[in-house]
RNA sequence: GGGCGCGUAGCUCAGCGGGAGAGCACCUCGUUGACAUCGAGGGGGUCACAGGUUCGAUCCCUGUCGCGCCCA
């Protein structure tokens, strides 16, 4: 039985639990074993992360395609799991550690630490991963990875390995993106440029040999900053070579205002001659552009900030490398305070000094840390890096080639764009959760890398002992205790970019580095779904490592999604409290409405704003289901084995089954085509539309009725489309339609592994062939395939009539204020025989649903009746005295002026020489055939007003 | 500054070379046999603006204005 009402939050559960049970979302089920693959891996959330609704879009749409292609019949493995977010999962780990007033991460030691990383992992890591279940995500979860699984790492440390012998990976000296929260380095791609209302400060510097007056505007030249307090670094001043007003200082020197170092004045395109003074301070250590000028002109490079952006200028060499006497008072001064702070203070002083020409309000650009929100500082550094640019050359002529598309096709100039100006990529990460970089040093600083550490060590202590370092006794004693090598050989402390590992995924979620029957089978994938902001950090780097270890595309299409907005349009945001949180959403409303509302707003190239109201209209409909599936149930109907709905007698069950199978071809190309609105519409127009508001009305009366056959074929058709529906209907709104599935009959099985209505059309070529050449072919075959292409015009033809006809009746009824309780007789005048023989069939329920006490058939309507056209006949209805004739005169004339306007509209048209003569012939045809129905339509709207008259 | 995208009904959005569509909201009516989380009907749009291409433009091109995002 199906119960009065229904209530998400009471089936979804269980569902889920019966589908866990059954383990219908296993990949490798054993009777698919000769099934054709189908494979996505989930774009893994952070391990500390919690569903948010761009994951709920994302897993949504992923579900619907891997529902789709299971019922298809496709061999399914939807790859779950997380990956391990170094900074995000460290950060929580410390916080906790901090709340709970016990030792610090540095405290407690490295070991320590990360040991207490995988407690917090085991006892917290699982939340998102539960909420994916909850959204319905049919994921193979046994399969379940993470990044720090022990296979995965093996991957992590082969790949590095591997690239650093190709000469792919490289340390190099550089400035990077030093994050001073976090103290650690972050990709470019972590970094947020963020607009902040800042200041332009314009400071003079005095010139060598002049005696520094502020008064005297020859006495110095000013330069114009955003950062004042890294003046300490200064190592030259740049003006543009064609600045005529400043040129002229070229090859002379400024004195660095309160330091006194001699800086030289160089000319440099990099000064741009309109913006601020001309003239830029250049400190080489503290700015990205400075680097590349300093490097340009070999100018000392002078850092004057520590790791955590504090000053640092004590036992500061470079900076005390060619100071005058008396220096040592600023660097007291200053030394250890924090970079805004000193900011403070040194604009203070310039301005005390005279040497503040004045501070302009100026809106920048400032980096930050995604994470921290800190502001990173350029900072010179070694660090590991990819050699991307190599890496980007197959992953873009992939893309160009087609082997990969991207869907929609626009993101295609977004990856190139980005490809092709793609920067050496940072790995390294000074975080202590991670994967450590398989790098040892030796005492010279020589590194050695190698998968493990017996095989780096090995290496090692042979290339030291044959160098004379070290004697073999010494070699081996070491090679057997790591204690005795401890300080000799040591590992190299960093962790790789989270990122690193992600973009093996692909394939060392399916047992990479070894050549495992589930990587012959599942890989490559066949589409990444995603959202564009992901573009770079995975997508790109998925597409090199994929080419690179595996020669071939790990994915032929990546589909590019949404960014979920709230419903002004603004990002959801925590800072902004705008955030919906999907898991309130299916506690109200399910996840089946959830779901429904995302896929319907899937269009592609578009942003989602999602409301709840929407989602609570899906919720609605999701309920009109359930209703119809109740009154099925209340009057008996029930499906027959070895029904053969193709062979269906009545007129009103053909229908039906020609709108199922309209539907379902609809459905099944959007979702191919990766239309989720589109199917998720049709479905929503057929299941409400047509099944509900015109098939159940329809059927209601046969079901009453006294033929008893047609009462039999009808109950098991409504039966038939119930299910047809459930099915169409399951990628979408897995939870409701598995549990109407399961009540509504006895099943063989659940719906989540049941056929789809439609078979894959080169799978039908070729049962269809196999048929005609095989006499032992299953008979049952041979329906389902006529099932494929059925259509029935004819039953279109009457059914449509009978629903133009109601809905034209119930029209002029609203208009004419005639309450629903009068019931009105229709005469059908001078209709053909084909109309009166369907009038008859359908009088019944013609009459219930447009209120009427008779139907007749007359040669011409009666004089002042009221007259509607159907599908070019007309029907009338008698109204003398209870129509308002002069009203009605107005409807008709309305009707006709628009039939006039059709007639004229086309007329101009095919005036047009030009027309006719340019325009394809089906066009004019077309046209020809709108005319000439307007033209019929115009007589019969003339003879109403006729008659109307001669009434009057 | 460069790139991408978007301005269509009150709102959210489909459509994208040949007759302007949906959902919600709104108005009117309805206790009819699953469903008021419902049913029936209805009003409402110079398809941002200006040029151009075309026999024909909401749709293609150019420009303008407005909005959003990404990259410097």
């Amino acid at each position: 039985m199906i119960e009065k009402t229904y209530q998400p939050a009471e089936i979804e559960d269980r569902i889920a639990r019966a589908w866990e049970e059954a383990g219908a979302f296993r990949a490798g089920r054993p009777e698919r074993r000769d099934a054709k693959p189908y494979t996505i891996v989930i774009p893994p959330p952070n391990v500390t992360g919690s569903l948010h609704m761009g994951h709920a879009l994302n897993n949504t749409l992923q579900d619907i395609l891997c529902r789709f292609e299971r019922m298809r019949g496709r061999d399914v493995l939807w790859q779950p799991g997380t990956d391990h977010a170094g900074i995000a999962t460290q950060n929580v780990v410390e916080r906790q550690l901090m709340e709970r007033q016990e030792p610090g991460r540095r405290e407690m030691g490295r070991a320590k630490f990360v040991e207490r990383v995988w407690e917090w992992k085991a006892e917290s890591g699982g939340t998102i991963v539960n909420q994916l279940k909850r959204l319905g995500a049919s994921c193979d979860w046994s399969r379940e990875r993470f990044t720090m699984d022990e296979g995965l790492s093996r991957a992590v440390a082969k790949v590095f390995v591997q690239f650093h012998r190709d000469g792919l990976i490289y340390k190099d000296k550089r400035l990077a993106n030093w994050d001073p929260k976090l103290l650690t380095v972050i990709s470019d791609l972590e970094v947020q440029q963020v607009e902040v209302k800042g200041h332009l400060w314009h400071l003079r510097y005095p010139l060598e040999g002049k005696t520094f007056d502020p008064a005297d505007a020859s006495t110095y030249i000013v330069v114009a900053t955003t950062r004042p307090e890294t003046m300490l670094g200064d190592t030259a001043v740049a003006v543009h070579p064609e600045n005529d007003k400043l040129k002229h200082l070229i090859g002379r020197h400024a004195i660095l205002p309160l330091v006194g170092r001699k800086i030289s004045i160089i000319g440099d395109d990099y000064a741009d001659p309109e913006k601020g003074t001309g003239a830029v301070k250049i400190t080489p250590l503290h700015d990205f552009n400075d680097y590349e000028i300093g490097k340009r002109h070999g100018l000392p490079q002078i850092g004057v900030l520590d790791t955590e952006a504090r000053i640092a200028l004590k036992d500061n060499e470079d900076y005390a490398r060619g100071l005058p006497e008396g220096a040592d008072e600023l660097i007291g001064e200053l030394h250890g305070m924090d970079r805004f702070a000193a900011r403070k203070v040194l604009v203070q002083r310039f301005e005390d000094f005279g040497f503040l020409d004045k501070i302009e309000p100026h809106t920048h650009m400032v980096p930050h840390g995604d994470r921290s929100g800190a502001i990173i500082e350029p900072y010179l550094t070694d660090q590991w890096y990819v050699d991307a640019r190599t890496l980007a050359q197959p992953a873009i002529a992939a893309v160009r080639s087609g082997a990969t598309q991207f869907v929609p096709k626009s993101w295609e100039k977004t990856y190139f764009e980005w490809m092709e100006n793609i920067q050496p990529w940072n790995i390294s990460r000074q975080l202590w959760w991670g994967h450590q970089i398989p790098a040892w040093y030796g005492p010279d600083g020589k590194v050695f890398v190698f998968e493990t550490e017996e095989e780096a060590v090995s290496h090692a202590l042979g290339y030291y002992a044959e160098q004379g370092v070290i004697t073999a006794e010494q070699g081996a004693e070491m090679a057997t205790d790591p204690a005795k090598r401890a300080g000799f050989i040591t590992r190299d402390e960093d962790v790789l970019d989270t990122w690193f590992s992600s973009a093996l995924w692909p394939f060392s979620t399916l047992g990479w580095p070894d050549e495992t029957p589930e990587l012959a089978r599942y890989y490559p994938t066949d589409v990444l779904v995603t959202g564009f902001d992901i573009i770079f950090f995975w997508v790109a780097r998925m597409m090199m490592m994929g080419l690179h270890f595996r020669k071939e595309v790990p994915f032929p299409t990546v589909y590019i999604h949404a960014l979920v907005r709230d419903e002004k349009g603004a990002k959801m945001s925590k800072s902004k409290g705008n955030v919906v949180d999907p898991l309130h959403l299916i506690d109200d409303l399910g996840a089946d409405a959830l779901r429904f509302t995302l896929a319907a707003m899937a269009a592609q190239g578009r942003d989602i704003k999602l409301s709840t109201q929407r989602v609570e209209g899906y919720r609605n409909f999701a309920t009109k289901l359930w209703n119809a599936c109740r009154f099925a149930e209340m009057n008996g109907c029930a499906v027959m084995p070895d029904f053969d709905a193709t062979q269906a007698k009545e007129t009103l069950n053909r229908w039906i089954v020609h709108e199922t199978l309209a539907a379902a071809r609809e459905v099944t190309e959007a979702i191919e085509t990766y239309r989720f609105n589109d199917a998720a519409n049709a479905m929503y127009r057929f299941v409400w539309n047509v099944y509900c508001d015109w098939y159940l009305e329809l059927a209601k009366p046969v079901m009453m009725g006294p033929d008893n056959a047609a009462k039999a074929e009808t109950r098991v058709m409504v039966a038939w489309a119930r299910d047809e529906i459930l099915k169409l209907l399951h990628p979408f709104m897995p939870f409701l339609t598995e549990e109407l599935w399961a009540v509504t009959e006895k099943r063989n099985g659940l719906l989540a592994l049941a056929e789809w209505p439609l078979r894959v059309a080169d799978l039908t070529a070729l049962e269809a062939s196999a048929a005609v050449a095989d006499p032992m072919m299953p008979a049952m075959l041979v329906p389902t395939l006529a099932l494929q292409d059925f259509t029935d015009p004819e039953a279109e033809a009457e059914i449509g009539w009978v629903i133009d006809l109601v809905s034209a009746i119930r029209s002029v009824r609203a208009e004419m204020n005639i309450p629903p309780a009068t019931l009105l007789t229709l005469t059908l005048a001078g209709v053909s025989e084909a109309t009166q023989g369907r009038a008859g069939r359908w009088s019944d329920v013609i009459k219930r649903l447009a209120r009427l006490s008779d139907v007749s058939f007359v040669p011409k309507a009666a004089d002042g009746s009221l007259q509607l056209l159907v599908r070019g006949e007309i029907a009338a209805l008698p109204l003398k005295g209870v129509v308002d004739l002069a009203a009605e005169k107005m409807r008709l004339e309305k009707e006709m002026a628009k039939a006039e306007a059709d007639i004229k509209r086309v007329d101009a048209k095919l005036a047009n020489e030009k027309f006719v003569a340019n325009a394809p012939e089906e066009i004019v045809e077309e046209e020809k055939e709108k005319r000439s129905e307007a033209e019929a339509r115009k007589a019969k709207i003339l003879e109403a007003i006729e008659r109307l008259k001669a009434a009057a």
